[in-house]
DNA sequence: AGCTAAACGAGACGGTACGTCTGGTCTTCTT
DNA sequence: AAGAAGACCAGACGTACCGTCTCGTTTAGCT
């Protein structure tokens, strides 16, 4: 739900940024195909040779497009890879609310993170939150964007899933909404454990991991 | 004390790692001087500029030395970081065992390491852990030296602290000594939200934070 | 007389060189104000930019046009100057018969050919010349359109003054017409150094220089 | 003899300008087979593809070189051919003094310049030249190097067989030396026709045109 | 008064070369 | 032998124009 409608909200985002033309203007439109070319070219050469094997003239050669037209429409190779994970990270991420009990629901979401993580895409997004620790542009546009809008779905999801939580565990109380900072909080230590186990100590982990991160959750949550 | 004995092990390990001379030789050795003023310039650099402004070109002109004398001595400017940290880290993230109580120390500690993120020495590490996202010559070689031998130091310490933390609670039980395997994961569940914030929301975050992470750590490990 | 002849001619030339359309058309005619403006643009640029600075975008801002129009109506920017050479060199350097005496004349028409060459247009024409060494295509262009006619109308001006010259010395001979091949060979000795001046040396001479010259050429002429 | 003395006075001039090191130095010397490599390079592409078919990436394929080496050694393409005629002209250009009669030296000596510029390293002087109409910047490198010296040599040359053929004429008078103006003139009635033949026409003349123009020069030489 | 075809603006696109930058290696001289 | 100096090959960077190619819009003449 939250997903659905952060996707009409972003439906073209990843097409030129301009704002619409105001005035009605002639020529050709930007080539849709090139842009999938880019970004399918991006990825691969990522996942193939790392991000240092990811050139703007190997992304050019490989989606058989000029160099032009990669900076006519980036600025930088990083801005391709940003544009790859908007492309498919969100959907990825999204929480499917409401499948079985609270804790399985927080289980397989975080397993879905976990597999995110391992596939091509989550590569991607292993590479710029790498990258954003050496160039603070990146950062700022990956954590202005991407992060922030996932941070604020993982929020939403989690809450509603922890709302069904307290609501099933003691449903004649009041304080049934998880206060903001708290869920904050909880989102970190659901989150904190995986993306540490990835980025430090540099492997996906499996579901038993996940499962009992997740348990874990719900312990805390129930204080 | 681990930690000492680490240092015995590793005094001059990041000079170069070639195994002492066994036949006596002639001519002028290594200068030390040169040896401290690379490792500088590349801490200042990084801080000054960030990763990519740091060049092993840049390095030698401001360390005052020549190109030649940094790659006899390094094979990378990554090589000169790891160097730099191994100067540093393990002290600053030494467990200081038994002052206070056992929730003291962990909070103690797990501040700690918040403000060795927040330092210089932390920014180099930070920039690592970036950059290993991107190599895979970095993520091994940073992930088999300092991570390793961190994470040994704190699971050294944080059982450590877990058992009088148990002992304190309840003395008559037998299972003090906590399971490896257990320990590892709230090893994550204590570090994982601290990176997390570090390098995922770009945060070092403050005391009511890590406070809040190390007491759940310890309800945690109470079941 | 020959000029004007020639201009008769070529009048049109300069405007796209396919046949008159046979069969009847509609739709808009050719707009004459764009062609202008992309002539004088062209001009414009060399004069003030050299010959590099002048683009086929730079013309097409500067005369507010578009580029496909320009590269509707010229293969490429030497085109569009071998147009505005046509247009204004022929006037310029028309010889202009039975003004005083021969070397009057003469001394006259190779001032006037020297006032050219400093002038706009004749910086086109120097440009393009040097362009030609660099360019066969440009050289053939150049050679067998304005290069040959100009040759032709000064090989007519040059022996209707020696003819003139001869007359007046001795009007008793039988020789009058000057040999075809020797009245070349003078057009050379009266050009050449000119244009070596101009090509080699860089500077336009003054009328001592080209005076000089005419007055050699006539000797020449008289044995 | 003038040209052995010029030959001493540049002996190493295309070398790289800098004045010797007054501070002694370290570090490798400038590679010397580079340098013929690149010159090499650079004349045969523009004998073989004309100007626009040298590239400064070309010389450095086809020279087994890297860009940077000869981007640290010329500013750009038109610096590398004018080391080249620097290289060559000088000696093809020569003035051999005093073999057979002034008139017979003039003509051999005009038939040289033809020679020369039919041959490869003329191609390249042709091509500059032609530059030189282009850019400000080659005009002025070429006239105040090559065409500078160059004049002065066929001046010295010249005088040097007028003297002769004035005293072979009539060796009782007084006026030997040719004035300095005159000398100048001469030259361009000398060489101007063959130029312009050469860059305005096309063609280089064949000897019964050089022979004609040095016959002529004579003539004017001799009032 | 339409119809229709050309001319035109705008500008996206694949290319090619530019001149710059840094990385690592190697060579030469000095200490 | 270590070190300073720096030449060298390699290759990506981001820019500038090239000449070609769509697109819609505008404008004449012809029905």
């Amino acid at each position: 739900m939250a997903i659905s409608a952060a996707r009409n909200g972003e439906g073209e985002r990843d097409a030129p940024r301009t704002p619409p033309p105001v005035v009605s203007r002639t020529g050709p439109r930007r080539s849709e195909s090139a842009r999938l070319a880019v970004l399918r070219a991006a990825d691969d050469l990522l996942v193939e040779r790392g991000f240092d094997g990811v050139t703007v003239e190997g992304i050019a050669a490989r989606a058989g497009v000029s160099k032009q037209t990669i900076y006519r429409w980036w600025k930088s190779k990083v801005d391709i890879l940003l544009d790859t994970i908007a492309d498919d990270a969100p959907e990825a991420l999204a929480w499917e609310g409401g499948r079985g009990t609270p804790e399985e629901e927080l289980k397989a979401q975080l397993r879905r993170v976990a597999d995110f993580l391992a596939s091509p895409p989550g590569q991607v997004l292993q590479a710029l939150l790498g990258h954003a620790q050496l160039d603070e542009r990146t950062a700022r546009r990956l954590r202005e964007g991407f992060v922030r809008e996932q941070r604020e779905r993982d929020l939403a999801g989690l809450r509603a899933v922890l709302a069904r939580h307290a609501g099933a565990e003691l449903d004649r109380e009041t304080g049934s909404e998880v206060e903001a900072a708290t869920a904050e909080r909880l989102l970190d230590a659901l989150l904190g454990p995986l993306y540490h186990q990835v980025l430090v100590q540099g492997q996906v982990p499996g579901p038993e991991f996940t499962d009992a991160v997740a348990e874990w959750v719900l312990e805390l949550a129930s204080r």
